[in-house]
DNA sequence: ACATCGAGAGACAACGTTGTCATGGAGTAG
DNA sequence: CTACTCCATGACAACGTTGTCTCTCGATGT
């Protein structure tokens, strides 16, 4: 039994098949007794078109299927970017092809090719590769850049401010009296993590205290925190510029039982950090709000928008929760 | 200047339409002379197939895509189901589609019909709505139910043992010498709730102690914990069935100042329970183990297997971190 | 040298839909 | 009563690709 046609439908509604094609397609010139007709036999045949032969006849080329290509769905900043932009595309009745890039370099390209061969309308990408160049030939479908801005091509760009969230972290315990204050991060190729750094760099007037970069996972931020706190001179606050560093040097500070008597503040917030005691305080982002302006910003380009690319950047919000508070020890 | 075709590339090759169809499908028998001049005309008119086109043509029905419909893929659990889900996927060489159907009942439907409608091979779906019957007539799309059994219809499920891991949950407070002990869940019409709701009666021999049912997000969790601690004869250990339920009896604990005297454990682990103080007792889900079995399922379903609808158990396991070996007052 | 075979290449139809144009019948104005 | 308009309906072609069949040419075997 194979699926059936509009040939099919036409044939038990007892009409032409291009009068099928009206009463699917909602045009309105057909007589109610005929559409009734045509609908009855669609239900009873479980009719449904063949989107290929439609879009194969169609001049507009949509197919209302955008990509989104995240770090890792299943981290919380990704998966709320990641629902807010479904929002925003079901909205439209648009609907949303979703991967994970890694940090493996070549699934960027590899899903960003595939997404384009499929004919997504538009891209979001989180890029996680170093050249972003190969974009450059993909032509007629836009492609809007999320929390990481791209290298060696441009586009419509969303991303946090963080250079002046870095910089107000970090003048926030300068504030509460710290003189050493040690950086940890990401690796530094990273735009994201080099603006952090920039900021970080800038609050201390590029006087800096001491600096890891290169961190990669939690384990690694552990080892380096408890690194850190073990010199002859150690830092009396950290500035984590990572969830994943974050979590990493908070398993350092209990381990080491410094927790509350050395100073953390962390970009980007995360879940429970209220919880926690000391509780965490944080230069939050706002993964939600930088998803839908992403989405808007690219369904507006889909819909022809054609200005030179757009940098738009969302503000942090600085959450003071009390392990920012911390003074030095005497 | 309109998208190339099969034709244009076959006009700058000096080659038959078919001769191209025959290159880009990589079918072996052209002379390796012909291949190469078709490859250059690719590349030089940047030329894509035309999928609607090829689909229609083509007897293989499959889009190589799967929709995935997950409660919220901003949630950890979903996020986590969904990575596991991706990379099975991925090594395939199908991609994903993906929806968030909250609590809205018709979403879940409308989602549904509108994945089919773009004839994706296959479905993955976490039931929200109360019935699923509408899903009977989907014939030809294979459907996995995951996290939570369906109503109205039967397919492939994979679900926690619920029931055991809710019991062995109770069981260890009762060994901790606990005999109040309450339950907080969600609404029991929901059969992942029910499930758990029964493993608590049954660790407790049918003589429950306090149970709250229905409770719908944090603060409705918070507020029910308040209001069972402050009754007359207030219940020493606490069974919390969701990790939704779980953060709003943490945060009413803290607010009581009764985090270090009420035990509990939580049904799901979630990040950094155990750097909460105490560190939080749970028994986790494995939502990638769940994830990965669901897509096998799946994948085998679309090859063509066409066995009864099975019903796969995914194991818990406890972890004792703490709050769930805090002994019970005099 | 001739028949046979095989393999690479092309001609052509077909997939299921929508755009275009022709048709016919009802309604309206003169 | 006729001529004209209008509009619902249908016939037909076309979209870009792949399956099938045929053709041609060179190689092989006798």
């Amino acid at each position: 039994m194979a699926r059936p046609t509009m040939n099919d439908v036409a044939r038990t509604a007892g009409v032409s098949l291009k009068t099928v094609s009206r009463v699917v397609n909602g045009e309105p010139t057909v007589t109610p007794d005929l559409a009734a007709r045509v609908r009855a036999a669609v239900e009873s045949l479980d009719y449904r078109p063949h989107l290929g032969a439609s879009m194969l006849r169609r001049n507009d080329r949509r197919t209302r299927t955008i990509g989104v290509l995240l770090e890792d769905v299943s981290n919380p900043f990704s998966g709320a970017l990641h629902r807010a932009i479904e929002d925003e595309a079901h909205a439209r009745g648009v609907h949303v092809l979703t991967g994970s890039v890694g940090d493996d370099d070549g699934r960027e390209r590899e899903l960003a090719r595939a997404f384009r061969q499929r004919q997504t309308d538009g891209l979001i990408l989180a890029p996680t590769g170093s050249d972003q160049g190969y974009l450059s030939h993909f032509t007629g479908t836009p492609v809007v850049f999320v929390d990481r801005a791209p290298a060696g091509f441009r586009a419509d760009t969303v991303v946090s401010t963080n250079v002046a969230g870095a910089a107000g972290a970090v003048r926030h315990l300068v504030g509460h009296g710290h003189r050493r204050i040690a950086y940890l991060g990401d690796r530094p190729h990273i735009p994201t993590a080099r603006e952090r750094f920039r900021g970080y760099l800038q609050a201390l007037g590029n006087r800096p205290g001491p600096v890891v970069h290169d961190i990669r996972g939690e384990a690694a931020a552990e080892r380096a925190t408890i690194t850190l706190l073990r010199r002859a001179d150690p830092p009396t606050a950290l500035f984590t510029s990572h969830s994943v560093i974050t979590i990493g040097a908070l398993r350092a500070l209990r381990r080491l039982g410094r927790h509350r008597s050395v100073a953390l503040v962390a970009f980007d917030d995360f879940p429970l950090a209220d919880l926690l005691e000391p509780a965490v305080t944080v230069v939050a982002q706002h993964p939600a709000r930088i998803g839908r302006v992403a989405a808007e910003a690219l369904f507006e380009r889909i819909d022809g928008y054609d200005g030179p690319p757009r940098e738009i950047r969302v503000a942090t919000t600085l959450i003071a929760r009390g392990s920012g508070e911390i003074s030095p020890g005497p």
